[in-house]
DNA sequence: CTTTACAATAAGTTATAACTTATATAAGCT
DNA sequence: AGCTTATATAAGTTATAACTTATTGTAAAG
């Protein structure tokens, strides 16, 4: 699963990221997940949608009932690529201790 | 910076992650991220705007020209709601393991 | 001080997202 | 079989996103 622009289309929404948190506690069916939401049945129905479509969680049947809980792939292939910009980001700053530490050289005619 | 509608938003367009993709490698001014793309400059100045605007980089004048870098803050606040869903699926991870511990457990009458 | 290079803004178009209400499907209970 | 519960799908509405071309703003260079 890799399709990011997904991935990360359906954590942009409040509503998707609020499923999510509570599906890190456990599985939950849609019912459930409709409670804490001033919003109808089928919307709720549609964010799962998305976040199935996404990857982000599976569903399982039980009877009339559809409990949702996370899909820990789908979390990855955004994990990493955030860990490149992290990764990039920390060779900036070693890169600018590198030039800070140059700046107080240059200054004192030693390191400081 | 805590606007994750924002930041995700912003990550879940394919231009958007190619351009933080380039900064991570350094800063890039508007014309150089312009040509790797078939895109109209204004497109690629819409896309910086959001970007900016996300809090995911940054601008710096130099006469005509407005650098962009990446902006550390900004992709600390993602990490860490990802972070919360990483833990919570290793938690529910180890669960799984004491669950399926328990099974054997049961079908042998001792631990194996 | 006019031209050129670099970038932002304006206005218009088209596709898509996020809801709503109404309706369908499917399982469980009596 | 008929009623209820659980969920999905359909259709319609409204807002927003992602482009385009045209234009404007601003700094540097001749």
């Amino acid at each position: 699963m890799d399709d990011l622009d997904a991935k990360f289309a359906a954590l942009a929404d409040p509503t998707r990221r609020a499923i999510l948190a509570r599906l890190s506690q456990g599985e939950a069916t849609v019912n459930e997940l409709v409670d804490p939401f001033e919003m109808s049945q089928p919307a709720i129905s549609q964010h799962l949608k998305v976040l199935e479509g996404a990857g982000l969680i599976v569903s399982r049947v039980d009877g009339a009932k559809r409990p949702r809980r996370l899909a820990a792939a789908g979390i990855e292939a955004m994990d990493q690529w955030l860990a490149m910009l992290r990764t990039a980001l920390e060779k900036n700053y070693d890169r600018l201790d590198e030039v800070l530490a140059g700046i107080n050289q240059n200054k004192n005619g030693e390191i400081r």
